[in-house]
DNA sequence: TTGTAAGCGTTATCAA
DNA sequence: TTGATAACGCTTACAA
C-alpha cells in the first residue's frame, strides 16, 4: 500500500495567501507589502522589508495577477493568434517566441485559427477581453479588419511572415525575395534550366505573393545570361494531386533536354511534391531537381536528401516577442520591418548527377 | 486612396465599455445587468431586460474577465504545460485540446518547458496565479512535486501521454502495450526475426517504460511460437550517432541468415534511424525492416515509406480537454484511464522484398 | 518612510 | 423584481 497521500481530500483546497495575509503577518500595512514588491529598491526601512520579505516566504505568497491586471490595465499576457498550430513553421516561431515572452515575465495565450481565417476578429476579441498587451499575429491576413480592432484597442501588434494588408504594425519575416533567389540561383548553377515553382494557393497572402513575384523576376533578369533558362509557376491546392502530377509531368516535357527542377514555396508544398514524385516514381536530383523553402527536420532523409532554404525561425519568434515587448513597454517608433537571411542547404535533390 | 481610417491616432486607444456604463445607459443598476449576464432565464422584466440588452449591443459591451475571475475565482482559462512543443505528438494534442476548450469557452494559457523538466513546478505556479481552472499536463512527469502542486491548489488534472509517479489524475493515452504489440506482431509477420527495440532513454518516462516492457513481453511470449525469434533493446541519445550506428551494425550480425528489424519507439527516434541508415547506406525494408510509433507527414516519404503505428493525437488531445472540462464542471468520479488503440499503416520500410 | 482609503470591473448579499 | 453596497486582491494618491 502506497504511503497515504496527504492531500487526498479535494473538498479542501489550498488557498493562496493575499497581501492582507501577508501584511498581517508582518505587521504592516498592504499598501508596504505592495511597495515592497514592486518599487523594493526605493522608499523601504531595512527592518520593514525583511519582515515583508520573511512574512511573504512563510506564506509562499504571489502576488495574483488578475487582481494586478485588473488595478493597473497591464495583464503580463501576450496574445499569439496562429492560422494552424500544426504549421512546424508557425510552431517554431511560437516557441522562439515564448522563450523571450517567459523571460521577460510574460505568459502566452494562445489562439488557433485551425486555417479558418474567418475566426480572426474572435480571436483578438477573446484576447483583448483577457487584457493582452499585445499581440502576434502569425494569420492569413486576409481579414483586415480583426487585425486593425487589435490597434484600435491601443494595443502594439507584430506580424509575423505574413503582412495584413495596409496595416501599421511591425512585422518580422524571412527576407522572401532573397531566399528565392537564393534557391533559384542555386538550382541554375546545379544546371537545372526549365524551373517550376510551386506555391500554395496564393489568395493574396502576402508571403506567397512575395515569393512568387521574386521567383518570376529571378527568371526574367536571369533569362539574358543564363541561355536556355524558362521559368513558369504552378499554384498546388490541398486535394489536388492530378493537378500536381499533370504540372510536373508538363515540366519533363517543357525541359526536353534540359534539366527539369522545382522551387517549392515551403514545407507544406515541399511535401506535396515528394508524394507527386512517389507517385510518379521520379528519383529528386536526377529526374527532378528540387530546392525549397523550410527545412524541416525530415528534409535530409527524403530521397537523396531535399535542398532547403532554413529560415531563422526561432529568432523571428525571438524578435517578434521582442519588438512586442518594446512596443509595450513604451517605445514609439515608426512601424519597424525586420526581414532576416534564409540560409540555403543543398542536398541531394539539386545534384543531378547521382553520386 | 482608401477610406479614412477612423482610429488613426494611437494616442487614444479605444476604452472598453464596463458594466457601469452599460448600466447607466440602459438606466438600471450594475446589479440588474449582471443579472441580465448571468441569469438572463431568471428574475428579469423583459422591459428592462430588452433595455439592457440594447444598451449592451449600442455599446458593443462584453465583461471583462480579469474582473470576474477576480471576484468568482474562475478564470475560463486552461493551463497547457508540454515539455516540448517541438515535438510533433505534442502540437497535435494541444490541436486537438485548443479546439474543445475553445468550443467550451475556455483560452488556452500555454507553457513550453522546452524540454527542461526541472521548470515544470515554476510553469505550474506562473499558472495557478492566473487562476487557471485546471491543467493538462503533458510533460515527463518526473518532477512529482510539480504536479501534485496542482492537485493541492485544487485543480482538476488531466495527464497526456506520461503518468506522473503515483498522481491521482485522470489520464489520457495511446494503449502502449497494444500499439507495440501491435507493431512487432506486424514486423514478424512479415519475416523480420531479429528484433531491436530503440527508445530515447527510458529515464524513468512512463510511455517509454511501457512501450519497452511491452516490446519485452512481446518477445517472450512470441519465442514459443516463432522459431528464431528474438529481440533486445536500445536507448538512444540525442547526440550520439556512433552508439546507434554501433547498435544497427551489432543487429544485422546478430541476425545473421535471419532478417532484422528495428522497432522504434516515437518519432524522434525514427527519425534518428532514418539518419542512421542514410549513414550505413542501407535501405529500409531490405536492409532492415522498421515500424515505428507515431505517423508523421513525412513517414510516407523516407525511403519506400516508414511502416508506423498512429496514434489518435486529435482525439487524445480532445478527450484530454473534454475530461478536464468535466471535471472543472464538479464531476467528482474517482480518476479515470482512458486509453486509445493505435492504427497500424504498413508501408514499404516492412516490407523484405522490394517490389 | 509608512498607513489609510479609494477604486479597477465584476458578482453576491441583502433590503426594498 | 430591482437597487445599494460590500467584497475579490491589488495599486496608488494622499495623509500622517
Amino acid at each position: 500500500m502506497p504511503t497515504k497521500n496527504p492531500k487526498q481530500s479535494p473538498a479542501v483546497p489550498f488557498e493562496r495567501a493575499t497581501i492582507a495575509d501577508v501584511a498581517r503577518q508582518a505587521g504592516v500595512s498592504k499598501a508596504t507589502v505592495s511597495r515592497f514588491l514592486n518599487h523594493r529598491e526605493t522608499l523601504l526601512t531595512t527592518d520593514i522589508a525583511s519582515r515583508v520579505e520573511v512574512a511573504i516566504a512563510a506564506l509562499a505568497y504571489s502576488p495574483n495577477p488578475m487582481a494586478r491586471a485588473l488595478k493597473r490595465g497591464r495583464s503580463r499576457l501576450i496574445g499569439l493568434v496562429v492560422a494552424d498550430v500544426t504549421n512546424p513553421f508557425s510552431v517554431a516561431v511560437l516557441r522562439g517566441a515564448e522563450k523571450v515572452c517567459q523571460q521577460a515575465g510574460y505568459l502566452l495565450m494562445l489562439f488557433n485559427l485551425g486555417n479558418d481565417s474567418s475566426r480572426e476578429s474572435e480571436a483578438i476579441k477573446a484576447l483583448t477581453a483577457y487584457q493582452v498587451e499585445g499581440f502576434i499575429l502569425n494569420t492569413l491576413g486576409r481579414d483586415a479588419g480583426a487585425a486593425a480592432d487589435a490597434a484600435r484597442y491601443g494595443k502594439p501588434v507584430v506580424l509575423v511572415d505574413r503582412r495584413h494588408h495596409d496595416m501599421q504594425a511591425d512585422f518580422v519575416s524571412l527576407d522572401n525575395a532573397g531566399a528565392v533567389r537564393l534557391g533559384a540561383r542555386h538550382l541554375v548553377e546545379a544546371g537545372y534550366r526549365e524551373l517550376l515553382f510551386v506555391s500554395e494557393p496564393i489568395n493574396d497572402v502576402s508571403s506567397r505573393l512575395e515569393r512568387e513575384a521574386a521567383f518570376r523576376s529571378f527568371i526574367s533578369d536571369s533569362a539574358v545570361d543564363v541561355p536556355g533558362l524558362r521559368g513558369s509557376t504552378f499554384e498546388s491546392t490541398a486535394g489536388d494531386t492530378e493537378g500536381l502530377d499533370k504540372a510536373l509531368r508538363g515540366l519533363r516535357q517543357r525541359a526536353g533536354e534540359r534539366l527539369p527542377g522545382v522551387f517549392s514555396s515551403n514545407a507544406v508544398v515541399t511535401l506535396r511534391v515528394a508524394a507527386a514524385m512517389a507517385r510518379l516514381g521520379w528519383r529528386f536530383g536526377a529526374d527532378v531537381g528540387l530546392v525549397g523553402v523550410d527545412d524541416t527536420e525530415w528534409s535530409p532523409y527524403i530521397g537523396p536528401g531535399l535542398s532547403s532554404i532554413a529560415q531563422p525561425t526561432d529568432e523571428l519568434g525571438r524578435l517578434a516577442a521582442g519588438c512586442l515587448i518594446e512596443r509595450i513597454k513604451g517605445m514609439d517608433l515608426p512601424p519597424r520591418q525586420i526581414l532576416l537571411s534564409g540560409r540555403l542547404l543543398p542536398r541531394g535533390s539539386s545534384v543531378s548527377t547521382p553520386t
